[in-house]
DNA sequence: GTCTATATCTGGATAGAC
DNA sequence: GTCTATCCAGATATAGAC
């Protein structure tokens, strides 16, 4: 049967993720998609209906593929505070890993929702149970699990999304934003560790 | 002269803003702009040239009247923590404001790098440079400025370009969600005054 | 200054030959 | 299965009357 169909296939699997990666949906191109395959339109049209079902494949691959992987930094058992560093760990090398992920995360959540139904992101909801048990055991600080969850996304999530914008505002050379990216999981890692560890010393003396 | 020329150029920048910050400039139609506005698209083109030319109006207004609010909970004079918190209070007020207003800066930054050059964002400069005078004078501890303050912007912007995902990862309600950002600002400050606090208390004790 | 009508351009999708 | 050629819709932009 035909000549390198599985091929042309996984070619085409591959020129759009990187593709999509690159501009998200709305400034990817499927010309652009042809030609990182080489091959023409037709092509494209032949193997998968249209855009938005190439876009909902590369979608539900990519996410199959890759949340299990933050999932894996599981086992809740005793130390809830060296399991946290290994999600800061495990979620950190992966944005390193796919660093255009996050900004394409946020697209698909804010402009396709339907496709984002599709996938089931659970490791903040197990988070913020093991946050609640540890807490009942007096183990960390009493702080709100969904807060420090968010918090800790956020950090980790800031310089993939605003690579730009803190490279211009703080005025960072290439080399010194690496270096940024690169000590980047420890700070974290310190300030989790800071925040979960005190707990009795003090209550709070901010209004 | 002109019936209503400066009514119809507000009329016109006030729905290319909404248009604009509701979905960013690709998603962004002349026509929607057109509609919102209640004139007809050739009445867009007479008084601004293009979408491009229209969109960095907006943007260049929009930067140069939210930015100063920002600077402005300046004073660096004695007590940097009580400054940072101002700095969360302002910054947080503002996005609180202006939900839309991270993800088209990210938008922006991202693809539209020519207009981020045109505008001034010095704050993050200034909020290190106040930080490491700070740390030469004992009152914080020793952090990475730089990583500080990504991580409170991180912190502050993560529940508004990620609305959809933390609602639906967390399985939060609209209410849910609306407590989590009432009650943000402060937690972020919380964070804030123990990282800064902690100082010579302890060093390392996390490879 | 404001409109209707239309030109133009881009990009996704299809037809049909091979 | 792969190509060329073409269609078609949607969106920006312009022409020209009033």
């Amino acid at each position: 049967m035909g000549t390198s169909e599985t091929d042309t296939k996984a070619r085409i699997l591959a020129a759009a993720e990187a593709e999509f990666l690159a501009g998200g949906y709305d400034r990817a191109r499927m010309q652009a998609i042809a030609d990182r395959a080489q091959i023409n339109k037709a092509m494209l049209h032949y193997h998968f209906r249209s855009k938005g079902e190439l876009f909902a494949q590369i979608f539900r691959n990519k996410a199959g593929q890759l949340f299990p992987k933050v999932e894996a930094s599981e086992s809740l058992d005793g130390d809830f505070i060296g399991f946290t560093c290994s999600f800061v760990d495990a979620y950190f090398e992966l944005l390193l890993e796919n660093p255009y992920l996050p900004t394409l995360l946020l697209q698909v959540a804010a402009n396709h929702e339907e496709l984002l139904g599709e996938v089931s992101i659970d490791f903040p909801k197990k988070f913020v149970r093991g946050f609640k048990a540890a807490v009942k055991k007096k183990a960390i600080a009493p702080l709100d699990p969904q807060q420090f969850i968010v918090s800790i996304m956020g950090m980790c999530v800031m310089p993939f999304i605003g690579k730009n914008l803190i490279k211009s505002s703080l005025g960072l050379s290439d080399a010194k934003y690496k270096i940024l990216l690169k000590t980047r999981a420890d700070e974290i890692k310190r300030y989790a560790v800071l925040l979960l560890t005190r707990s009795d010393s003090r209550e709070n003396s901010h209004g």
